[in-house]
RNA sequence: GGUCCCGUGCCCGAGUGGCUAGGGAGCGGUCUGCAAAACCGUCUACGCCAGUUCGAUUCUGGCCGGGACCUCCA
């Protein structure tokens, strides 16, 4: 099946045409480092990441991933903290590369930043100025050399080519013009190509004189510069559909004369509690602040269960910090609980809460390195010899069990990760069968271990393949599931220490066949979040 | 105001003009000293009203409800 991709452009999915065979090009607008990223960021780096782990099958992959290292707030912040703006935003390079490191986002191959860019963009302002669609204008600023500020000429291209990607008319852009209109502009979709420097702005040399580019030339040339003329793929939030991809594409069709991008990729937002994600709500989480709630992993998983275009919601739940009752919002608001009328410091009422569907993802995690656990377990133990494919195995009339086709299919179709995840379900099903050499539930026939190890041997494979594309189930299984005990053993606030205490107790009181008290020891593990397993392999435990 | 999107079972979440994803919870089993895990089985669906059709959750129109964007935003 061939690759289907939704384009933005078209509204409609479209089979994927890279421009030159076996080639793409892929570029996603990255972040503006003038802070640590949010739940939102780790989104679109979480879903790009995933797309070109999938696209690296079949093409060579250029991924260009930009950083924005100058801007506006990077200015207003490095002014705050009195601190230089390029190193501010290099510090913040680094808190990104490490928070997308905790969520197996990888690096882009290519990630170029606005400050080591200049001659680009410039050249690029140049141009355009050159082809008549850029335009001067005296600054207003009193800084000694600022010289103009420049500005894109939008009404000298075509108005259904600027206007298609975000699917509006001009008439309602305009009806619809909120923000005071800078009268020295010519109109007022004109967007900032070069902003002239302001006092005790970082800014560079330029034929307009001293200043730095407005927020989207930089992408446009980056792209040239990276990508050519024409790439592929352009990605990046739906947010960013308008203004600036739009301007984007403004500029350098114009330039060039020819498309920008041939495919157009957003990704939906990121709510909590069906709110959308803002600051000035407060329901606002960086992603190292949810690493004492769950694994890196388990975000992943969560973030890739939602198709990448919806929208996902991050359910949230709070509990009162005196009685532990879950708070309505209104008690959120006020920062007082109506169950027990105490009040409540917001940071306080951000120490109680929880993720429901992160603990779910969490335990979703847990269910696959365990699987993953069993068969290395299994497969040390039993030697595989030649036999029947899983296929083979497992298809029932009617009903061909090939999950990994089901898989690629799935992945095929505009990146349906929903629907891989269910193949993925699939396969751990059967293998957990397997494992448990109870396969007869399904095949009618009893298989011997050599057998089993074979099939077991090929799940293990898929699996692995698969876990590659969704960048999960890719670390040593035990060492993965002691760390994530330890780190849900942290979050209900016990020590290990107790626990293995009590594991002891227990098996003290089993020996002397003493079942009440164990029992009684079982119950007080399962009150700390603890259950205990009693396997033929011994007796293990997990965190709820 | 304009543009666009969405409304699926208790919850989350795919998808399709007829062949009832998946996950969680619940319930019933297998297994177990008891449990748990794992596995098996099972109950809950397609906002409302029309139309097209042999047949619509899926297409069309209307309505109701929710949301996003038009301004920095992933």
């Amino acid at each position: 099946m061939a690759l289907r991709v939704f384009n933005s452009l078209t509204r409609q999915k479209e089979e994927l045409r890279p421009i030159k065979p076996g080639k793409l090009g892929v570029y996603v607008c990255g972040v503006t480092v003038y802070d640590l990223c949010h739940v939102g960021h780790a989104r679109v780096y979480v879903v790009f990441d995933t797309i070109v782990r999938f696209l690296r099958r079949h093409y060579a992959v250029t991924y260009v991933r930009n950083f924005t290292d100058v801007d506006d707030k990077i200015i207003r912040r490095s002014t705050e903290r009195s601190e230089d703006p390029l190193a501010l935003a290099a510090h913040f390079v680094d808190e990104f590369h490490a928070d997308m490191a905790a969520i197996g986002v990888a690096r882009a191959d290519i990630e170029p930043k606005v400050s080591t860019h200049m001659e680009e963009i410039l050249r690029f302002i140049i141009e355009l100025e050159d082809k008549g669609f850029a335009y001067r204008v005296k600054t207003t600023s009193t800084v000694q050399d600022a010289g103009d500020d420049v500005y894109f000429r939008v009404k000298n291209m075509p108005a259904a080519r600027y206007l298609q990607l975000s699917g509006r008319n001009l008439d309602d852009m305009m009806s619809g013009a909120r923000v005071a209109v800078d009268e020295r502009k010519e109109d007022p979709l004109d967007f900032a190509l070069w902003k002239s420097a302001k006092p005790g702005e970082i800014a560079w040399d330029s034929p307009f004189g001293k200043g730095r580019p407005g927020w989207h030339i930089e992408c446009s040339a980056m792209a040239k510069k990276h990508l050519g003329i024409t790439f592929d793929i352009h990605g990046g939030g739906k947010d960013l559909i308008f203004p600036h991809h739009t301007n984007e594409i403004a500029q350098s069709e114009c330039n060039h004369g020819e498309v920008m991008a041939r495919h157009w990729l957003h990704n939906g937002f990121i709510n909590f509690n069906d709110e959308k994600m803002a600051k000035s709500v407060g329901n606002f989480f960086t992603i190292r602040e949810l690493w004492p709630y769950c694994t890196g992993e388990a975000l992943r998983f969560f973030l890739l269960s939602t198709h990448y275009r919806g929208d996902v919601n991050f359910d949230v739940v709070t509990s009162c910090p005196s009685c532990g009752v879950e708070l309505p919002p209104a008690d959120q608001t006020e920062l007082r609980c109506s169950a027990c009328s105490q009040a409540f410091t917001r940071e306080a009422l951000r120490q109680r809460v929880r993720f429901p569907n992160l603990e779910e993802a969490e335990r979703r995690i847990q269910y696959i390195y365990e699987t993953l656990a069993r068969i290395d377990a299994y497969l040390k133990k039993n030697a595989a010899v030649d036999g029947p494919s899983l296929e083979f195995a497992f298809s029932q009339p009617g009903e061909p069990f090939h999950p990994w086709e089901d898989f690629v299919d799935a992945f095929d179709d505009d990146f349906n990760t929903p629907k891989a995840i269910a193949a993925l379900n699939d396969l751990l099903r059967v293998t957990n069968l397997l494992v448990s050499g109870r396969e007869k539930e399904l095949t009618t026939q009893k298989l011997k271990p050599p057998v089993r190890a074979r099939l077991l041997s090929e799940s293990r494979g898929v699996l692995a393949n698969m876990g590659a594309l969704l960048g999960l189930g890719e670390q040593e299984p035990t060492s993965f599931l002691m760390r994530q005990r330890a780190l849900r053993l942290k979050v209900r606030g016990v020590d290990v220490k107790t626990v293995e205490e009590l594991m002891q107790e227990r098996a003290a009181a089993k020996q002397q066949k003493d079942f009440n008290r164990a029992d009684a020891v079982r119950a007080t593990l399962i009150e700390l979040g603890v259950e205990v397993r009693d396997t033929p392999e011994g007796v293990e435990w997990s965190v709820l």
